[in-house]
DNA sequence: GTCAATCCCGACCTTTTTAATCGGGATAGA
DNA sequence: TCTATCCCGATTAAAAAGGTCGGGATTGAC
């Protein structure tokens, strides 16, 4: 449950795409000087080209730009693409001692965390966080 | 984003003692049995009692008992216990190039983040874990 | 009073994950 | 053709998670 520092340059870097608009692809080097490893953020990038989040333009003069509008591209889309899916519970797996195996408690009560989170991250677009509304 | 397996064995831990009751201590080696290494489940255990949610009983025929009563522990505080409070994020920290430092949208948006996953979080109690409510 | 069951705690080690680096290849505008 | 750019896999370094160990303190049972 903790922000690691490929959420937040991806973050990052899609809030700057976005405020920078569909004038011009920006290049790596320069969305890198928001302040992030120029060579580590070419592969969240990537990441994110290969979820649909971005799209490139290759060659001299190329760079990035949004795949999306920023108010169809969700913190959710951002996060799950970086991160992968938010992961479910496992509850009870090993030995079973502690009894009810499948559909315990744990497991209902988790799954509606999940489903919860996911529903507050998923409210958020990426316009939300240029506005900060 | 992810659940790890302090979560996990916390969250077993606190399960398996409220299913107990406040009948008897009961002590590690019995909690354990839910299938974590006994060693590692101590140290979460000590954790756990500092920030007030299990108290023991030393010596012989002692063990571990819920401080408090099963509807009145929330995922939060369990979650914050041992993963430490949910962090929020820095936004822009390092070189202002992207500008907007502190009162920028990424902030805003951000703590609403925090704020409704702690609330949704917060809203499952100990018992209803157990009873899968 | 002794003994055994238990909690307590810090130090250590191992494994996994995250973060970052590097080198070379492909593409396309000037 | 040259250079700015994306592309991508391999490697390394740093940090965090997960787990182990040994010895000390407490206390009920006998």
């Amino acid at each position: 449950m903790k922000l690691t520092s490929k959420t937040r340059y991806a973050m990052r870097a899609m809030v700057f795409l976005a405020e920078c608009g569909e004038s011009a692809p920006q290049p790596l080097s320069r969305i890198a000087q928001c302040g992030m490893p120029v060579n580590y953020l070419e592969q969240l990038l990537g990441t994110l080209r290969k979820h649909g989040l971005v799209r490139t333009v290759r060659g001299n003069q190329g760079g990035y730009l949004l795949a999306r509008s920023a108010g169809d591209i969700t913190l959710l889309d951002i996060i799950t693409a970086v991160e992968g899916p938010i992961k479910k519970s496992l509850c009870y797996t090993n030995t079973g001692v502690c009894s009810k195996q499948e559909n315990c408690g744990v497991n209902k009560a988790w799954e509606k965390v999940t489903s919860g989170i996911e529903q507050v991250i998923n409210r958020v677009s990426l316009s939300d966080m240029v506005t900060g509304s």
